[in-house]
DNA sequence: TGCTATATTTTCGAAAACGAACATTGGCGT
DNA sequence: ACGCCAATGTTCGTTTTCGAAAATATAGCA
């Protein structure tokens, strides 16, 4: 083997296994150990993987994608909310579950549940709830968006339509003081609305911050939602709204 | 922070990036580095993650779904083929890609490619070249397997069918003597028939411990295929129909 | 063949990480 | 207040890993 093709499955173990020990990789690539320091130093010097002390692991800047960031952003508030969230969802239910970083972590956290049958047009959410081999997972047809795992377009909102689930999971980009939900994406506001339509308890999980955010395109109005859980109670303008139509709020 | 609530904050830590080092830990929880050890000596004696010299990873166990074995199985020569498979794709084509641990790794390979058309009901495929900015990548709709990742079904077929691709690449579980193509879930073969139908070219991706293996349903035969890519040259019978059929041979 | 460049192994002292033992801190119940 | 216990910090001798340098192997070329 030559040092090209050991550099390149160096990578890939690395790649495969998130970090790789020295002697691992001793026995993978059949070399000194002296040699695999130097092949990566060399691999940490292009800035290809990540040098410690026993081995090297997956390179830093991969978590420096935009939506990788996200995911880190207020981890803590949409973890309690992503688990008040699973607690209202009992075993055995169909639900939807949206795009969004803290659709994805309610997902994890369904992962104690029992026999949940599931939809989805959020990659990520399928590939760990699919881990389960107790639970029916079922993907939306689409075009995989490449920033977020999330699948859009009409082929979807069709897909989604055929439906009729107990209950819909969706995040939202913000939401506006006369509590319209907004998003970015119109595609993705079309599939949001089919779930809408198509589900008896619609649960909105948001982290306060959205209510400072603005967003472009409408996507419905906070008066369509059965629940809302967040951290904190939302301001007096939305707390109103709620009010008026009946809208279970939950803090997490 | 107490303990517990430490230990918490480690193991998500360390599955957010693969591997954390002692320094990291350090930083990140504020305590001694002996302290760190003592708490990830206790997370590898319970399982939770694998100790290294230097820090921790996330836990070996992992890898060893039965699904993640069959990956490592044959890999050198699936990797070889699966380059040659890459190799035969031009720029800017558009191709069908379906299950299999095989046509996975070609996905891998395709990386490098610009502006691939791909619609694949592999959700490891979707979620791997979603990646690039300059692919579009579209999924199938359908129930997710859990243990392979693959979509199936009566509507991933009606979905599939609605295209017409340049090339179709594809996986297969067994060959027999006689050039029928075999498999283990009659629903993957009907999907695996939609996409030899709706295809210009066909590749078949196959190492040579596939002409050994035997299966149960039949999904098509090997006349219906355009190249067969494999790592040794098959046996004679097999090698005959190829002869008869025109179908190109490539050795990886 | 002999020369040169590159890749690899071997060797060895320095630096880092390790674990054990001991000291310190901060609840918690009596 | 007192002692107890678990958690954490501190110290120190031991083990592991590191990287530089020298020796060896391999390949290409005149």
């Amino acid at each position: 083997m030559n040092q090209t093709q050991r550099h390149e499955k160096i990578v890939a173990l690395i790649k495969l296994h998130g970090f790789m020990s020295i002697d691992d990789l001793v026995s993978a690539c059949e070399v000194t150990p002296q040699t695999i320091r130097r092949d990566l130093n060399q691999l940490a010097e292009s800035g290809v993987v990540s040098r410690y002390h026993g081995g090297a692991g997956l390179n830093r800047s991969w978590e420096n994608t935009p939506y990788q960031e996200r995911k880190t952003q207020n981890r803590e508030v949409k973890e309690k909310i992503a688990e008040a969230v699973a607690g209202m969802i009992p075993n055995g239910a169909s639900l939807f579950i949206n795009i969004g970083t803290t659709t994805e972590l309610i997902a994890t956290k369904l992962l104690n549940h029992k026999n949940l049958h599931v939809v989805t047009n959020n990659i990520h959410v399928a590939t760990i709830l699919s881990a389960k081999e107790d639970f029916s997972v079922i993907i939306a047809a689409g075009e995989v968006r490449y920033r977020d795992g999330g699948i859009i377009g009409e082929a979807t909102c069709d897909f989604i339509s055929q439906f009729r689930m107990d209950y819909g999971i969706i995040g939202i980009s913000g939401i506006s003081s006369d509590g319209a939900l907004l998003d970015f994406d119109f595609r993705e506001v079309k599939v949001s609305q089919a779930i809408l339509e198509h589900t008896q308890h619609v649960i909105l999980a948001a982290d306060y911050s959205k209510f400072e955010r603005r967003a472009m395109v409408e996507q419905g109005h906070i008066s369509q939602v059965d629940c809302l859980v967040c951290d904190k109670v939302p301001p007096p303008s939305i707390s109103e709204i709620i009010k008026e139509n009946n809208i279970t709020f939950v803090k997490a």
